[in-house]
DNA sequence: TTGAAAGCGCTAACAC
DNA sequence: GTGTTAGCGCTTTCAA
């Protein structure tokens, strides 16, 4: 069944049926009807990829990330996927585990598929991922850790913000040994929050010792194994910050192995915001880095971008911020004296 | 840029290309070295549209979930879609949150996209998402719980086997008062698991009565408030068994804020195994039903389905086996004796 | 305002 | 074994 079948059906050119279907507006509304009564008669719905040929666009944005299965992204996944939808596009998902094969195999898919835009939410706009997609100007949104990426929307995460409140928080509940503990450092991202540590640390005068930062790799193994080493130090921290949610899921579980309790005599920090992070025992305090509003970030970058044409499409630069969600994995520091209260100034 | 560039510059007719291109074996070596090396040179890649247009076929599988931030489905998605790619397919993904609106508008996408078969992994093949893509002829897998659905591949889930081991092993631990918490019980699918607890107890002897069976609504916050119905119990269970994962996380989150041991005080038991279970405090015993075994089963049957002319499809079934994965949330039953060891055989 | 017809990039039947 | 060519279903000039 295709268009032919409905003009005729309407007795009307396959033209008119087109335009009646693309919403042009100047068709007389007596033939629309009936090209409407005729299409829904027959159950007629146009054929995406005749279009797609034929206008040069496939109304489909790629997203690349790097894990569905990592908890952070299935929500990034959702809301773009709907506003996708919503907006008459559909979604190709990639994710690369931020390996370099997958990440060509990627490309080439949304090459093949020539997708209308790509947004690369790896936390990192690896060059292997640019420069096919840059050739063939596929409108590009990024999140960008280090310098701007040229010719591109670059989403920047203001880790600084939300990490800072973590470092004051922490330090507002009398804490002097705060631990770190990273992502792998060869991503930019966790060397962003990193370095957005220390710099927290250093502006309230307090210092984090090498042996208080110690490198994880993003998972609840690496959080256990993270926790198995700074309890051996002589002297324990009395606070982790963690570099994304999972790290402080494991630490938290191998402190309850080691009969350590938390909030009262470890205070947990984590990263990220995921969904589960209220769900965890002790229901956990992090920096949210919202994943539903970074989704529509990009999306909404890359739509823009449709309507643009190429040149005019200078790198622009949106911000995402975090922030600091108190729940219930933090606490006075163990045996901290309250301070007492001054006598009343009524009575 | 098109096949007839890389015609010219190869020396050669488009059908050539197109041959070369699609390993047809006739062509001549020479001819076709000269094919690969124009278009490496000019980085050609196929219009997959055109291509689709033309051989009727989008290469892309459907593939409808229940709810992407449901932790259960990421390793669906995974694993479907690296199947797809695997196999040169692409996987359109629709998330219906069993919602009626949002099912037809999947099922719409599915046609527009033209679609070579659709999996739907929603547990519950609902008929507004079948009637319409039946009727074109779209290849469909879902899983089934009531009886076979004709015309489709149906996959069955045994959730038998994994619960009434559960329940068994539950029993082996001395305990007697075993409560179930169910998820809605309007699906299909959590329905059929409260009936696969309600036989596996009856099976040993052991009997539910209606207050030990509460309905959750497979979330966490449901298991937090069936956690609070069941100790306000006269006589509290020992152990209770979940209907997912999620609703065995608020219980256990809930235990904890009720200062309650788990598991010497309260054995759980999740069902599905989603991949966090095995991090949260304790590790989940649960019942596994193999995420990735599903999403294979479910794309093996499409990519099966293609071949076949449409009249030989009839309905072939296949089922997916759950089973217990032992943890550490399960304990023996309280202050339950050791039975005495026997006296030594030799001594 | 409507229709006729060209053509998007590719595959496959047919001819050589 | 290779080339020529007719479409796949649609949009979009262009002419009426």
């Amino acid at each position: 069944m295709d268009i032919r079948e409905i003009a005729k059906l309407a007795r009307v050119s396959t033209a008119t049926v087109s335009r009646v279907l693309n919403s042009v507006p100047t068709v007389n509304p007596k033939l629309a009807k009936r090209v409407l009564d005729a299409a829904a008669l027959r159950g007629y719905v146009p054929n995406t990829q005749a279009r797609a040929l034929v206008s040069g666009k496939s109304r489909t944005f790629g997203l690349v990330v790097s894990e569905i299965t990592n908890p952070f992204f299935p929500q990034i996944v959702e809301t773009f996927g709907n506003l996708a939808v919503a907006n008459g596009y559909e979604m190709l998902l990639a994710s690369t585990g931020n390996d370099l094969k997958r990440m060509e195999l990627a490309v080439r898919r949304m090459i093949e598929r020539r997708v209308d835009g790509v947004a690369i939410l790896t936390f990192g706009m690896e060059d292997s991922l640019l420069a096919d997609l840059r050739v063939r100007k596929v409108p590009l949104v990024g999140v960008v850790v280090g310098p701007t990426v040229p010719g591109v929307t670059n989403i920047r995460i203001d880790y600084r913000h939300g990490i800072r409140q973590a470092v004051q928080h922490l330090a507002a509940l009398r804490h002097q040994r705060i631990a770190f503990i990273t992502g792998p450092l060869r991503l930019m991202s966790a060397m962003a929050r990193k370095t957005a540590f220390e710099e927290s640390m250093r502006e309230i005068g307090l210092y984090a010792p090498p042996e208080l930062l110690v490198e994880g790799d993003h998972t609840v193994e690496g959080g256990v194994a993270a926790l198995g080493r700074l309890v051996r130090l002589a002297e324990r921290p009395t606070a982790i910050l963690c570099s994304n949610d999972m790290t402080a899921i494991g630490v938290i579980r191998e402190a309850y192995e080691l009969q350590i309790n938390v909030p009262n005599q470890l205070s947990v920090v984590g990263f990220d915001d995921i969904h589960l992070a209220q769900f965890i025992t002790p229901p956990l305090t992090t920096v949210q880095m919202s994943q539903s509003e970074l989704a529509t970030l990009a999306f909404q970058a890359l739509l823009a971008a449709r309507e643009r044409p190429a040149q005019t499409r200078q790198s622009n630069e949106c911000v995402l911020v975090t922030s600091l969600v108190l729940r219930k994995s933090t606490a006075l520091v163990l045996g901290a004296q309250p301070i007492p209260r001054p006598p009343d100034f009524i009575s």
